[in-house]
DNA sequence: GCAGTTATAATAGCTTTACTATCATAAAGT
DNA sequence: ACTTTATGATAGTAAAGCTATTATAACTGC
């Protein structure tokens, strides 16, 4: 059986780290790293004795650090993407549609089989306590015109466009949905490191109350 | 007149910058100089070049650029939380609170000559960039345990309760409410770089436009 | 099976950042 | 006048973030 594999845009890698053996060792180890040491502390020449190589010849897939983040992250979100549509492909009703991205996008994540050398869970960590990095930077809009920020874009407009079938007269699907999918991250990180800034908390039951929270915004917020 | 000064937690700072006038300058210039170089180049040495003076004398004042960062946040969340009490103390209902605290957060920030030294406008851009780097790190818990978040803290929280004035069933008043305060920094960033992932738009009227889409979320959430 | 290409490793070095330490001097407090 | 304290001047260190060079191994086409 064939491993699915996701076609990131291309200026994300020098080479794409998916050909190749040390590639895929790039993309395991940087996911176990960044989750263990945080971005800042992780740099390639950790990384690099992590995978018996060196600085070097890690500098030949990725540009640099923020980028082979951006990488991770891009995954991700294509995997969110197609998770998503997974659980919806055979729903027909946009507001049915809704309820199981939402269940998709605040359950708890774990390893999937699907696709070796990626641990999500993990990965998942990182999204929550880096993704803002990805794009809080000076030059947000040159790595936007590269398309650097496909993944997210890309799944915030198939989700408003749900919306906008619920209630067309909704003024702001995009803006609501960007704001929840960053409020499923945030949320899960106050919860952890800053609980007085959630209700969520720290229990098991924290991605079905998540879930709950996220619905309630949505639907209540776009009711005709 | 004696201006306004503003308590902030001592463990932000190694010397209190408002007390000499070397402090006055840290601050007026290092706001100017993260807002145009963004705080990944901001460095004290440039800081102080800036001021004619010392990294050394700097050194004295902020343990390093992260504590600065949180002092410059911190300072952020005062004002905000001052001005809110300013616009709200005067109204009973918590819905009329909550509808003249939204305007504040929404609104376009100008120069407040209560606070001299401190240029509003520009700290809010730099709060918009640079905000989630602030708690985003590996050592979040014990920042937390100094008390370094607490401009932020204590404004969700007064917010918080009054929600729960509003409607005591809702079940989650401050995650809805840092989820708000969140987006209505990240909306003005897309806004300005990401437009596909709002539609607060970049004239004039979207502080209103973030006004409206606050608002919407906010009491259609918790309506009873 | 050889020639040429390409991937990786090994090593070195350079610039900048983030700090730390020391000493001199000027100003302020008592 | 004496001493504490703030600032400035200068130097130095360790790490981060690259870049460049050469050697070697592996694979590719003929």
């Amino acid at each position: 059986m064939p491993t699915l594999i996701f076609k990131l845009n291309s200026h994300l890698y020098l080479r794409d780290p998916q050909n190749t053996l040390l590639g895929q060792k790039i993309i395991e180890a940087s996911v176990d790293l960044i989750d263990r040491l945080g971005f800042e502390q992780f740099n390639f020449k950790k990384l690099a004795e992590e995978i018996d190589s060196t600085e070097a010849s890690i500098y030949r897939y990725f540009e640099n650090k923020h980028r082979l983040l951006l990488y991770l992250i891009g995954w991700y979100w294509s995997w969110l993407e197609y998770r998503i549509d997974l659980f919806t492909s055979s729903l027909t009703d946009p507001k049915e549609k809704l309820k199981a991205c939402l269940r998709v996008i605040a359950e708890k994540k774990s390893y999937d089989s699907t696709f070796e050398f990626i641990d999500e869970e993990a990965l998942h960590r990182i999204v929550v306590a880096e993704l803002d990095k990805a794009y809080l930077t000076k030059q947000v809009d040159s790595d936007n015109k590269e398309g650097l920020f496909g993944g997210f874009k890309s799944l915030c407009k198939k989700i408003a466009e749900w919306v906008a079938q619920v209630n067309p007269n909704y003024p702001s699907p995009h803006a609501l949905v960007s704001t929840l999918l960053l409020a499923a991250k945030q949320q899960i990180f106050f919860a952890d490191h800053l609980p007085t800034l959630t209700n969520i908390g720290k229990g098991e039951n924290r991605y079905l109350k998540l879930e709950i929270f996220l619905n309630t915004v949505l639907f209540n917020s776009i009711q005709e």
